[in-house]
Order: structure tokens, then C-alpha cells, then sequence
RNA sequence: GCUCGGGUGGCGUAAUUGGUAGCCGCGUAACACUUAAAAUGUUAUUUCCUUAUGGAAGUGUGGGUUCGAUUCCCGCCCCGAGCACCA
């Protein structure tokens, strides 16, 4: 008989499914509809990672799966190009972003071809095509309307090596996420959505969604969602309020000193009534100095000064307390100003004993009682609006235009894509200007409105944008009229079932149920929520723990592997590696399992036999029983133990003189989705003549999960001393007598009474013994 | 510090959710096939004591509940991820 070779096998079933297309959809109302989703690739450089292959993998199985369950399914793939790493390229060697996107992509469409993904090609995508931007302008264009588009003065966190502002979240201990270096701080007119408006829909939603919980929790925290009271407190000899938010009411009676941040609005005013005005000044300008890092981190000893000369009143027992500015309370959560309780917080203490502050002993309020008699309840998020510019070439250009007149202008709708203009030079400048700013003849324009005089906005806007709405186009990728069709937007509906990384969960899976939410509003989209469920698969590692890293050089190549053992015993060693949502190390020395798997089950066909006489129960149960283990673990993602309980299978069935065609198509079935090209070649060997990725997924039948006899296992006092087969649902007399019988049994019981017997039906029977 | 995970053979892991701990795979050893090697197949493989037989210990650690604990409860130690002066 020939012999499995992958390369022959999976060029030929690669071509075929080219050119016919079989995972090609259409909105198909006969059908009932699966929308599986994968986040999609920024095609870097450096080719495709092992890591998108366990992603892409994953929900290949579970998308093939539903297809033979009779589903409509639509599983696509598109590039999330725009972005830093190729604009670095652009730089340094001159060669056009776009040039070196297409070629990227090119590379990466040939990787994934060659691994099996059943994508439907057809709707591919790609967030730099202006024919898809033009939508992410749009969008924006409608968030400018609803003034969730705003622009703001702001200190941004800049990047100094990559020229870059950046939002919080990509601010990653301080550094930058992409280079690692250390943020600073810049003054700076910034485009900003309006996230926090839908704060509390983005928290409570979550009630809905069918998310693992950890990543729910890990939103909820980001959000960071907390209810307290707002108290005002007088400053005393003045009108004037100072608003503390507080989620502590209830410590009202232990405030000794009330602190503002030092860039509160109140300070300047209040500087002219300060006693020690000069020295306020110098610290205020010392704070300002320092980075984020220093400032924000616990660790750092907190520092303060008091106004001396003004005192505000507490509403509870109308004491006067000092008032303090400190660095330790941050101007953009709350009100900017607190209520110090030193015996109830850490903080607090701290900065009592440092500067000799008294510590007051209360007894506790009632919680709700205090919120409602000095204050009233408030709720705060942590989240902040979202810094929607990037000082950059290679992103979507922000459609408005600045007139001297008529202020900020929108391109009218009709104007868009607004194209990137083609430059020489793609380095940013050093004042923080985008490279855009250069290209005067695209930069002066005229004002849509008066006509007049006008300079096009050069920010671009981040690479969160194109992503955060992607799912929408894939059911409608060509639409020129809309950003989809309404009839598909509602065919496919939410997306079933959406698996990435968990570094996504407070950026773009966040992002992207904002702008969701948005459409929502504006009647654009039936659902309010994007995704129906979200999974997230563990991280490969490289060899040894690291990461993988291209500057290390520990980065596996999946091409290499492919050609080596094929891309089906690639994809199957993926999903036998280890727990799927666990981080897990790369082997490549234990492939070799993987791969001996599927020479065995390509082997096992030499043993199907018509007439196979075995009709022995064992062999039956097992078959049974691996259909229902494979079957529910792929809805689990436990698609080791699957794997696992296939290898137990073929163990049994090699052992056989012969097997019957029926167990054997049912082997291959299971692993089709798993193991796409060999299965397909089998099933023909087999001499079907349709596909078998287009069939009908086994069933198993729940009265043959068991066999007729069990093993019963006999303990004393716990400890298993011996065993013996019984008949399935033995009658518990019967099974205290066959146990009683044994020797083992008898030497262990001994003498001893026998004070009570357990018995586990169809697994154990326990004596338990006095000692003597 | 807080919030999530996790700790089981030489290694990756599994365990019907309280019921024979170590399935499956890697590796290792011996044997078969071979002139030989590779590949493949067979057998063994938690550790310790024991000639076999047979014992004992054993799921990070110390307690507890239970006839019975990897699983449940309490304390502690390590590892990973995320957040972090959020009042």
C-alpha cells in the first residue's frame, strides 16, 4: 500500500478547495446561520506565528464542526494593516507602506492557505484599502455628529523614541507597548471619543454576553465601575465648595484634613488667600515635572503641602480641618479631591505620619444612612475617553478640515475615502507634527462650508479604529453604499463565537463594543452587543519558557514544520500540546506523537473490511463513547483530551484482525476538522464520492455509552486492595458477597467487625473496620 | 497591595467534578525485524523497600471535614497573567 505523504496529499486538496470553493457562503435563510470569528492578523514581517495557527485552528475545528451540523457558516479572514512595525519599514528603507503591506499580506494569505483554514476567501478584507477606510471615516464622521468626537488640550503620554502619543492603554508600566521606552509627558490638542459615555452599558452588557469570566472580570476592572457618595465640604469664610467623592461615607466622622490634586481648578483661585502662596507654587511646579511613572507609582513616598490660611468644614460635625494639596490624589478620578481618613485608609496614614496630621478613632455609620444625609449617591468608572489621534502617516487620515472661519468642518459624506496622500519622507517630525503636515499642496484646501481658505486635520486616527468594526464588513465586504447591507448585517447578526488573545480584552475587544454600541444607537445594527461569546487561547511560548521574539531568535517558523511533517500534524499538535487556554512552551521534539498519529490512522485503512466480523460490544461502546468525548470537548475547547481519546481509540482498533467501514468513517470524521487534508484523502480511499467536510457529524447513542460488565474496586477503610468484574447494576448483596469472598478481602478484614460497607454502584464497595 | 489563573512521574498532561491517581503523548530501557542503523512493532516505565510474592509512601505545604480528598474548607509557600496612590 502507498504510503502517507503530506506534501502530495495536501498540495492536491489545497488546489482543489482553490478552486472550488467550498467554504464559500451566501446568505442562506434555509439554513440556520454561524458566524465564527478569529481576531484578524496584522501581517507583520516576520510571517505568520505558531500562536495564530492554535487560534486559527481552533476555530477552524469548531467552524467545520457546525458545517457538518448542517449550519451556514461564515468564518472569514481579512488583515489589520495599518500600523507602527510597517511605517518603521516605510522609514527606514523608503519603500511605500502600501508596497510593503501587500506584500506582507501576500505571505501571510500563502501561510494560511497552506495550513487548511477553511476561511471563505471571498470576503477577504483589509483595513488600509481605501474602499474599507472609507467606512472607519464614516463612522467617525457619525461620532463627530453626536459630539462623541471631541477635540481636547490635553498632557498626552508621548513616546520619544517612536514619535507617538499614546492612549492609557498602551502605556504598559510606564513604557511604551510597542518599544518599551520610557513615556513623557506632552501638551497636546488630541482627538478624543467619548468611551466613558458608554461606561456604564459597557459594565452592565456584560450580564449578557456569553464571555469567559475572566475576561467579563478583567473588563469590569478596566471600566472599574465604583459607587460612593459626593459631599460637599465649605471652605470656611467663603461660598465656596469643595466636592470629595468618596466611597467611604460612613468614615465622615474621622476626617482630618481634606486634600485637592494639585492640578484641581480650585488651587489657582485659592492661591491669593494662601498664606504660604510662594512655596505652594514651587511644589505644584515640582509635581508637574515629574513623569507619570513617578508620580502614579505606590511605591513612591506620597508629598503634600498645606494652604495655609484656609480651612474647610466638615457637614457632619462642622469641625474645620486644613486643606492640603498632594500628589497621591490624581485630578481625573472623582472630583480631584478627597476627604482623609487616617484610621480607615492606607494612603491616608501614610501621609498623616509623614507630616504629623491627627489620627481620629470613630465609630462607623451606617453606610447609605451618611450617604444620604451629607451627600448623595454618585457613581465613578475609571475609564477614560479614548486619545483617538496618532501623530502618524499610517493610519486612516481623520476626515474634517480646519477653516479659519467656520472652525472644525466635516468632509461631507461624499468626499470620502479621504485618501492618504503619497509622501517622500515618512519619519514623524520632531515638534509631534504627523508627516502629513509637510505635504502643503494636501494640506490647504477650502472649506466645504464657506468655501474659503482650509488646512486638512493631519492626525491620523489609531490602529483600533479599522478593528473595532471589522466583524460588520465581512458580512457585506464589497458594499460601496454602506458599510453592509442591513439584510446581512441582520442575516449574520451577532458574531456566535469570537476567540483572540487575552491582550485584547481592555483594548480592542473594549473598543469594539463601544463602536458597536454607538451603531447600535444610530439604528445601524440590530444587536447591542458585538459577540456572543469570547474565548481566549494560552500563548506559545518559545523552547524554555521565553517569549518568542524575533531579536532573541527563538521564533519557530510554521513553513519549516509544514514542510517537515505537514500542516495537518502541525494542526493537531497544536491542539494536543496542552489545555488550550493555558500558556504553554514550545516542543518540536514531540511532534513526532502527532505525527505517528495520523500515519496510523492513514495505516488503519488497510484493515477496513467489508464483511469485518467483529461485532464485539467493547469495540462498539468505544466507538459510541468517542463520538460523545470528541463531540462535547470540542465545545469546550478541550481539544487535547479529545485528541487524546481518538489516540485511545485507534490503540484499540489497530489490535483488530479488521474493522468495519463504519468505524473507521466515523474515526475520520471526528478528525476532519482537526486534521482537514488526510481525512478528505482517506474518505475518497474509502470511495465516497462527496466531501467529507461537507457531511453529517456522528451521533452517538446514549444507551451504548456503557458496557455490560464493570470493574468493581474493593476497598478497606479506604485503602483499594483488589478488585473484580461484575455485571453492569449488580444488586448490592451480590456485590457484598463476591467482595467478601476474595482473599484480599479476607486478609484485610481479618477478625475485625465490619461496622459499615459503602457501596459506590458500578464502581466501588468500601468495608469499613474497627481496628482491633 | 488587589483581581484572576496555576502547582500532579524525567517532560507535556489526564482524572467520570468526592470514588481504583497517573489516561494519552514525549522520552527512556529491553526485545523482535535488520549485515547494521533508522523507521516500525512488542513489553516495561510514580518513588522507595523486597528474589518473586508482597508492602509502604505519594497530587506545593500544614491542618480540617469524610468510610474515602488531586477534587471541599481554613492557614501558609511558590509560579504566571492583569491592574495598581481609583479615595
Amino acid at each position: 500500500m502507498n504510503l502517507y505523504d503530506h506534501t502530495k496529499i495536501e498540495k492536491k486538496w489545497q488546489d482543489v478547495w482553490e478552486s472550488s470553493e467550498p467554504n464559500k457562503v451566501t446568505e442562506d435563510n434555509k439554513k440556520p446561520k454561524f458566524f465564527a470569528l478569529i481576531e484578524f492578523p496584522y501581517p507583520s514581517g516576520a510571517g505568520m506565528h505558531v500562536g495564530h495557527i492554535r487560534s486559527n485552528t481552533a476555530m477552524d475545528i469548531i467552524a467545520r464542526k457546525r458545517r457538518a451540523e448542517g449550519f451556514n457558516v461564515l468564518y472569514p479572514i481579512g488583515w489589520d494593516a495599518f500600523g507602527l512595525p510597517t511605517e518603521n519599514y516605510a522609514i527606514k528603507t523608503g519603500i511605500q507602506p502600501a508596497i510593503i503591506t501587500k506584500e506582507n499580506t501576500d505571505t501571510f494569505r500563502k501561510q494560511l492557505k497552506a495550513i487548511g483554514f477553511s476561511f471563505d476567501w471571498s470576503r477577504e478584507i483589509n483595513t488600509t484599502d481605501p474602499a474599507y477606510y472609507k467606512w472607519t471615516q464614516w463612522i467617525f464622521l457619525q461620532f463627530l455628529k453626536k459630539d462623541l468626537a471631541y477635540k481636547k488640550k490635553m498632557t498626552i503620554n508621548w513616546c520619544p523614541k517612536d514619535l507617538i502619543g499614546l492612549a492609557n492603554e498602551e502605556v504598559i508600566g510606564g513604557c511604551c507597548e510597542r518599544c518599551g521606552t520610557k513615556v513623557e509627558k506632552k501638551e497636546k490638542e488630541q482627538w478624543m471619543l467619548a468611551i466613558t459615555k458608554y461606561a456604564e452599558r459597557l459594565d452592565k452588557d456584560l450580564d449578557d454576553t456569553d464571555f469567559l469570566e475572566k475576561i467579563k472580570i478583567q473588563q469590569r476592572n478596566w471600566i472599574g465601575k465604583s459607587e460612593g457618595a459626593e459631599i460637599d465640604f465649605k471652605i470656611k469664610g467663603s461660598e465656596d465648595k469643595i466636592k470629595v467623592f468618596t466611597t467611604r461615607p460612613d468614615t465622615i466622622f474621622g476626617v482630618t484634613y481634606l486634600v485637592l490634586a494639585p492640578e484641581h481648578t480650585l488651587v489657582e483661585e485659592l492661591l491669593s488667600k494662601v498664606s504660604n502662596k510662594h512655596e505652594v507654587e514651587k511644589y505644584i511646579k515640582a509635581v508637574k515635572e515629574k513623569t507619570d511613572i513617578e508620580r502614579t507609582d505606590a511605591k513612591t513616598e506620597k508629598s503634600g503641602i498645606e494652604l495655609k490660611g484656609i480651612s474647610v468644614i466638615n457637614p457632619a460635625n462642622m469641625e474645620a480641618v486644613p486643606l492640603w494639596i498632594a500628589d497621591y490624589v490624581l485630578a481625573d478620578y472623582g472630583t480631584g479631591a478627597v476627604m482623609a481618613v487616617p484610621v480607615h485608609d492606607e494612603r491616608d496614614l501614610q501621609f498623616s505620619k509623614k507630616y504629623n496630621l491627627p489620627i481620629k478613632e470613630i465609630e462607623l455609620l451606617d453606610i447609605k444612612e451618611a450617604t444620604d444625609k451629607y451627600g448623595k449617591l454618585i457613581t465613578k468608572f475609571k475609564l477614560r475617553d479614548w486619545v483617538f489621534s496618532r501623530q502618524r502617516y499610517w493610519g486612516e487620515p481623520i476626515p474634517v478640515v480646519h477653516c479659519e472661519k467656520c472652525g472644525i468642518v466635516p468632509l461631507p459624506e461624499s468626499e470620502l475615502p479621504l485618501e492618504l496622500p503619497k509622501v517622500e519622507n515618512y519619519a514623524p517630525t520632531q515638534n509631534g507634527e504627523s508627516p502629513l503636515a509637510s505635504i502643503t499642496d494636501w494640506v490647504n484646501t477650502k472649506c466645504p462650508t464657506c468655501n474659503g481658505p482650509a488646512k486638512r486635520e493631519t492626525d491620523t486616527m489609531p490602529n483600533w479604529a479599522g478593528s473595532s468594526w471589522y466583524y460588520l464588513r465581512y458580512t457585506d465586504p464589497k458594499n460601496s453604499k454602506a458599510f453592509a447591507d442591513k439584510k446581512n448585517l441582520e442575516y449574520w447578526g451577532q458574531v456566535d463565537w469570537y476567540n483572540g488573545g487575552m491582550e485584547h480584552t481592555t483594548l480592542h475587544l473594549l473598543y469594539s463594543r463601544f463602536w458597536h454600541k454607538f451603531l447600535f444607537d444610530l439604528g445601524l445594527v440590530s444587536n447591542s452587543e458585538p459577540y456572543k461569546k469570547r474565548t481566549s487561547q494560552g500563548l506559545i511560548l518559545a523552547e524554555g519558557g521565553a517569549k518568542m521574539s524575533k531579536s532573541v531568535g527563538n521564533v519557530i517558523n510554521p513553513d519549516d514544520i509544514v514542510k517537515v511533517v505537514g500542516a495537518d500534524t502541525l494542526r493537531v499538535h497544536e491542539m494536543f500540546m496542552g489545555p488550550f487556554d493555558q500558556a504553554i512552551a514550545w516542543d518540536t521534539n514531540t511532534i513526532a506523537g502527532s505525527r505517528r498519529f495520523i500515519e496510523r490512522v492513514w495505516k488503519l485503512h488497510e484493515k477496513v473490511s467489508e464483511n469485518a466480523k467483529n461485532k464485539k460490544e467493547e469495540i462498539a461502546v468505544l466507538v459510541h463513547k468517542t463520538i460523545k468525548k470528541v463531540s462535547d470537548d470540542i465545545e469546550e475547547m478541550r481539544f487535547n483530551t479529545a485528541i487524546s481519546s481518538m489516540m485511545v481509540l485507534i490503540n484499540v482498533l489497530e489490535k483488530q484482525e479488521n474493522i468495519s467501514k463504519h468505524d473507521y468513517e466515523v474515526l475520520l470524521k471526528l478528525l476532519a476538522p482537526f486534521a482537514p487534508h488526510v481525512t478528505e484523502e482517506l474518505w475518497k480511499i474509502m470511495k465516497n464520492d462527496d466531501s467529507i467536510h461537507g457531511g453529517i457529524w456522528p451521533k452517538y447513542d446514549p444507551s451504548r455509552l456503557v458496557e455490560s460488565t464493570v470493574t468493581i474496586s474493593v476497598q478497606v477503610n479506604g485503602k483499594t486492595r483488589g478488585s473484580f468484574i461484575s455485571k453492569i447494576d449488580e444488586d448490592d448483596e451480590n456485590v457484598k458477597k463476591t467482595a467478601l469472598d476474595m482473599d484480599e478481602t479476607k486478609k484485610w478484614v481479618g477478625n475485625n467487625a465490619v461496622k459499615k460497607v459503602i457501596i459506590i454502584k458500578n464502581r466501588l464497595i468500601n468495608f469499613v473496620v474497627g481496628f482491633p
